[in-house]
DNA sequence: CCGAATCCTACATGATACTG
DNA sequence: CAGTATCATGTAGGATTCGG
């Protein structure tokens, strides 16, 4: 509930002295905020959640497995997603190098609120599709 | 489960002729994916969290709400949110005006996947900073 | 096969000023 | 108060090339 005032002062700077469960990502300059500014991100949630479903992928897997992205997302999400902990890099050193990426305990812990997101989207796409053409049809008149 | 076989053609056209249930997120050009693409933004996922949990608002709240969010993007997310059917609003013609937003039975559900994610975010937050400290300090060695 | 490094463009976003 | 319009710009991200 974000404590008991809502419209209190969100302007803390997010980490009080001596109080904790400070992190707020509603804070404009909270950690909090920027881990989640960077955690929802398209190519980067799709990758965890590929990795959830079909368990550990190789970067060629996970190029055809997330449509649309290039090699240059796909390595740099996976860089970060690695950075924070939350995916495994396991190079076996074979020619030609094989390179899997598996989920870490905190990816998987993640990986599994994120699927319901995207059950979700899949389910009301059509819905959301016609509130929008109804939104635009009420508004041809401008 | 994304179907059973998890390499298999991910690049149907999203939509087959007679089979329904078609919609993948992981599909380049679904709609579902474009929804998806859209629905993970940050200030629109911050915007339904917020008036999840202190209920509707009105512009200038939001905006104190959600750090850092300009007008011009409050305005923007709050108007895809709208046509998408998430999110109602509502005015009031007094003077000076007076505009109140708040969830429509469709963004209420949608934010109830999100609040999980915030929470978890702010709990793993620490965590994450911690590994990538970790991570660059092992990589500093480069 | 798995990337790193460059280059380059389009769009997202912020800043600012104006309106009803 | 609640936007809209315009301009400026940084950067996300695609295309391409090179390396291990």
């Amino acid at each position: 509930m974000r404590g008991t005032a809502c419209e209190a002062a969100r302007e803390t700077v997010c980490e009080g002295a001596d109080g904790e469960e400070a992190l707020d990502i509603f804070a404009q300059r909270c950690p909090s905020r920027v881990m989640f500014a960077e955690l929802v991100d398209k190519w980067s949630m799709l990758i965890l959640m590929s990795l959830a479903a079909c368990g550990p992928q190789r970067f060629s897997e996970l190029q055809r497995a997330v449509g649309g992205v290039s090699r240059k997302m796909l390595t740099q999400s996976l860089r970060t997603l690695e950075r924070d902990g939350l995916v495994r890099r396991t190079v076996y050193p074979e020619t030609p190098p094989r390179v899997v990426y598996g989920l870490l305990p905190l990816g998987a812990e993640l990986a599994e609120l994120l699927a319901p997101l995207g059950r979700w989207t899949e389910q009301h796409t059509e819905q959301m599709i016609a509130a929008r053409k109804a939104f635009d049809q009420a508004h041809t008149d401008g």
